[in-house]
DNA sequence: ATGGTTGTTGGACAA
């Protein structure tokens, strides 16, 4: 089973490349962060053609979430559980082949020291006190999407550049290692440990791209048994080399049958 | 050098 992850930054400007991406790699599942559209709007028709069903947590302008699936999802939610009061669209969850799977878009939370700092902390302890209930609930599970976080100074291009930034912030970072640390495995960091320069998203201002200037904040996090099933994963990185790109590329992974 | 770019929207705001 290969899962995808990707923010697309606004889908209706993106469904060509979402299209040309799900016929060219075929993934069982794609999630989709900052659709950035309302459910009635949503591109829907050109992506069932391609064998798709959807999953919607949309909303206008800002935020919202998707799950595309080959195959038939069950058990919906809308909203992170413990959370359903957010007025953002930021997390949607299904049962796929047996696998509770969630697309999220976790608040950037920049500036630090605003209420968008501490809503993204909130969010995340949020976040933690659902995983850590799948867990309890022996759930075989996948968490994917815009985690805002890069875990490490090896995911920054720049590490000093970023010491006032929410992506790095010791706080972050400590509720990312508390998520992980009950016993969750991120499949890109746990095939590729001393893999360099592996970005999923550069600016689009400075030259980003063509400076090889990114960070790592999309992340697919697996739980106890599902990592067992953890056979290879990836970032699409020539997905930002296109004709009007989003700032964020694919990351994978493949999950043994 | 406090800039630069993209998207939504129709002037800022978010990233």
């Amino acid at each position: 089973m290969k899962i995808v992850t990707w923010n697309v930054n606004s889908i209706k400007v993106r469904v060509p490349h979402v299209c040309d991406y799900l016929r060219a790699t075929a993934p069982d599942v794609l999630l989709l962060q900052e659709t950035k559209i309302s459910d009635d709007k949503f591109p829907a028709l050109e992506i069932e053609d391609l064998g798709y069903t959807i999953a919607l947590l949309g909303q206008r302008t800002y935020n919202g979430v998707a799950i595309l699936s080959k195959h038939p999802m069950e058990d919906v939610i809308r909203g992170l559980p413990g959370n359903t009061d957010d007025e953002q669209s930021r997390y949607i969850e299904a049962t796929i082949q047996g696998l509770r799977i969630g697309s999220l878009y976790l608040p950037n939370g920049n500036p630090l020291g605003t209420e968008k700092f501490d809503y993204k902390l909130r969010w995340m302890g949020q976040l933690r006190d659902h995983a850590q209930a799948m867990l309890r609930d022996d759930v075989d599970f996948a968490l994917g999407g815009d985690w805002n976080v890069a875990p490490e100074a090896q995911d920054l291009f720049d590490p000093g550049a970023f010491l006032e930034d929410a992506i790095a912030h010791n706080e972050s970072r400590a509720l990312w290692r508390e998520i992980n640390y009950l016993g969750l495995t991120e499949s890109f960091r746990a095939l590729h440990p001393d893999l360099a320069q592996a970005w999923s998203y550069y600016d689009y201002q400075r030259g980003a791209w063509e400076k090889n200037h990114g960070i790592r904040i999309d992340h697919i996090l697996l739980s106890p048994r599902v990592a067992d099933r953890l056979i290879e994963a990836g970032i699409d990185r020539d997905e930002r080399s296109r004709v009007q790109p989003s700032d964020h590329v694919p990351v994978w992974c493949v999950l043994a049958d």
